[in-house]
DNA sequence: CCAAGCTATATAGCTTGGCTATACACTAGT
DNA sequence: ACTAGTGTATAGCCAAGCTATATAGCTTGG
């Protein structure tokens, strides 16, 4: 019996919910999930507005406007002024937020190495396909909200 | 061509992040990730101490003191007294724990439910054969290779 | 061309989840 | 019985989330 996706859904994120807090104690590393939840959005969608940095990480704007100040203050991301419009700001990921999310995704794999030993390439690749699909829900669409305009700069 | 684990692992997290973001926003709900970690492992569990409900969770033996007050609180747990060692308590769910778990299950494929219209079979069947796989993680006492029973029955 | 209103970000103040350090209460070993 | 060990609770901190509101800059109608 297939489970039904009601089931699976709260699955996934019960049972990612607790890889990622494994993560957190096996690194020791007190970055938060929000930090390179942000970050990664950064990589793949480039430079964004705070409001639309907030819209894609599903957080309201003014908790944003937080962690982005975090992230300024420890040089992850840099604000870029906005020519046509001058409330705004262009948030930029720096080469040193590259860094920073590719050392944590190497000690990911480090810590969570020995949970996933086991696994063969064929689990691998239904890890890879399921991680693709849950990806693919995020990339270039209209985006629920209604305005978003101008995502891409 | 395939992904290598590291890259998998960050992008299940980060995608999974998200998805729970958007659920929070779509159901209007503030019950945290915390609180249905901790339910869903009473669930597949059973009763457990704070201690090992803690470790279970992967969170510091304080933070579920505090977890579960509040759960009991709301009556969504309820402590038992554990005859063999007086300091210690039982950790139960409650029918109301329960039904609250359910009830979140619902809500989360109401408000995934869109984002997800676009996937067939074969793309249920890849996520519940890899939640499976993550849940197989965890699965402390009845040891590995408890995903290739669990998948389809 | 300027007042009124809309929009982008920031600030204030709150709640909760996370942590460490430590206290307290009971158990167990010698 | 004393000492060491273990299970839970308390205290006090920080970060991430929220709503409500302030501030500053755009935009537009008269």
């Amino acid at each position: 019996m297939t489970s039904q996706p009601t089931d699976i859904l709260e699955s996934l994120l019960t049972s990612t919910h607790r890889l990622t807090r494994i993560a957190a104690q096996e690194t020791g590393r007190t970055t938060s999930p929000a930090v390179w939840r942000t970050l990664s959005i950064l990589t793949t969608d480039g430079d964004l507005r705070v409001g639309d940095l907030a819209r894609a990480s599903r957080v309201s704007q003014p908790t944003m406007t937080k962690l982005v100040r975090g992230l300024a203050e420890d040089e992850l991301v840099k604000r870029i002024a906005d020519t046509d419009d001058s409330r705004a700001w262009l948030i930029a990921i720096t080469p040193k937020g590259t860094a920073a999310l590719t050392e944590w995704r190497g000690q990911l794999a480090d810590s969570l190495g020995d949970l996933f030993a086991d696994l063969d390439d064929d689990d691998w690749a239904v890890l890879d396909r399921a991680t693709s699909l849950l990806a693919s829900r995020f990339s270039s669409r209209t985006d629920v909200r209604a305005d978003t305009e101008a995502v891409f700069a």
